[in-house]
DNA sequence: ACCATAACTGTCCGATCGGTCAGCTCTGAC
DNA sequence: GTCAGAGCTGACCGATCGGACAGTTATGGT
């Protein structure tokens, strides 16, 4: 009696999200097919179709890690104010986007798709950026610092993460301190 | 004998672009179809294609003003150097940005088709937020000082156009202001 | 040896895509 | 009046999309 298993143990299954990744990332979701994630990951799209339920599964699978992060972050995000919060969810973000730099580009190409809103917590994340101020200039900064991130972490392959880490928590610190009016 | 037109002089026509703007800033360029920009603008699709040769058409004609605009910003530029060279290209592509919103929107979900290069003059625009240095870290401010406007300009219709103009260039500067290391 | 099931595939399907084309209507020049 | 051409359209086309399904092969439990 085998214990029971929610996925197929397959090595094939790993290939097509590598795939999809890789794909979805370069063309967006619209722009790629379900043959042509086969065809990368070499077989064929009805198989593809037996491991995931239809595309969007296969999205959700691939974005659901790095949503857990991010939920996670915003947990703990919840018990800080004032600039330690700010701090941490600079860190947080960047370490995050980081370490799901594929995914974040192709969040950053979907964005669009959920009218710019409720997409893995934005609302949220822009709250924690301003010290949860409601100045609208607070807003526009911390804007500002998400697409920076976004952009950034999107592309810029070359650069080594540490490098990109350092720079990316610095501009967002400046971009986030407040001038006194 | 008429003058010699190059386009037809009908109202549609504008509409057409009208809605065509609209619906892909909305919701991309591939993801509007055809149909969809005749449904909006109110005539059958054929005769959408009567006004325009094709697809990638209209979106070059949506796409040709704002690419002229930051060719001539670019060229402005040249002459400069230093500060001032960061200076003017923060408050002219801000300015440009601006006044082109949908466009930016538009622009910005597509970067990805073309590899997140050679779209309308990045790489020129990177060089002058750097004052052309060739630091690295340099390179990276100035991409997620393009990021926060692209994000910006984007999204924050509720904010106006002053406001944002303001908080855009304090932050644009503020990224850019190099801490001696 | 047998068989249930996991793993996988070839083939087909309806929908939708961008684009073509013949033909309709209307209007202004002559 | 008539006629050329601008403006516009319905019908159609091939390609491609996401997905369904029956069927084949391999494998491990009994």
């Amino acid at each position: 009696m085998v214990e029971h298993m929610a996925r197929p143990a397959t090595a094939l299954r790993g290939h097509i999200l590598e795939s999809a990744l890789r794909l979805f990332a370069a063309n967006g979701f619209r722009g790629t097919s379900l043959q042509d994630i086969a065809s990368d990951a070499g077989c064929s799209k009805a198989s593809l179709l037996y491991h995931f339920a239809n595309k969007d599964a296969l999205l959700v699978e691939l974005l659901t890690p790095t949503a857990e992060e991010i939920t996670a972050l915003l947990a703990r995000l919840d018990a800080l104010e004032g600039p330690e919060l700010v701090e941490a969810a600079v860190t947080g973000y960047v370490d995050t986007a980081l370490r799901f730099r594929r995914q974040m580009r192709l969040l950053f190409a979907e964005i669009e798709r959920a009218s710019n809103k409720e997409v893995l917590g934005v609302p949220d994340l822009l709250q924690s950026l301003t010290g949860r101020s409601p100045d609208p200039r607070a807003r526009v900064a911390a804007w500002m610092a998400i697409g920076a991130l976004f952009i950034t972490t999107a592309g810029n392959d070359d650069v080594p993460d540490e490098v990109l880490r350092t720079e990316l928590i610095l501009g967002m610190r400046r971009l986030l301190q407040h001038t006194p009016t």
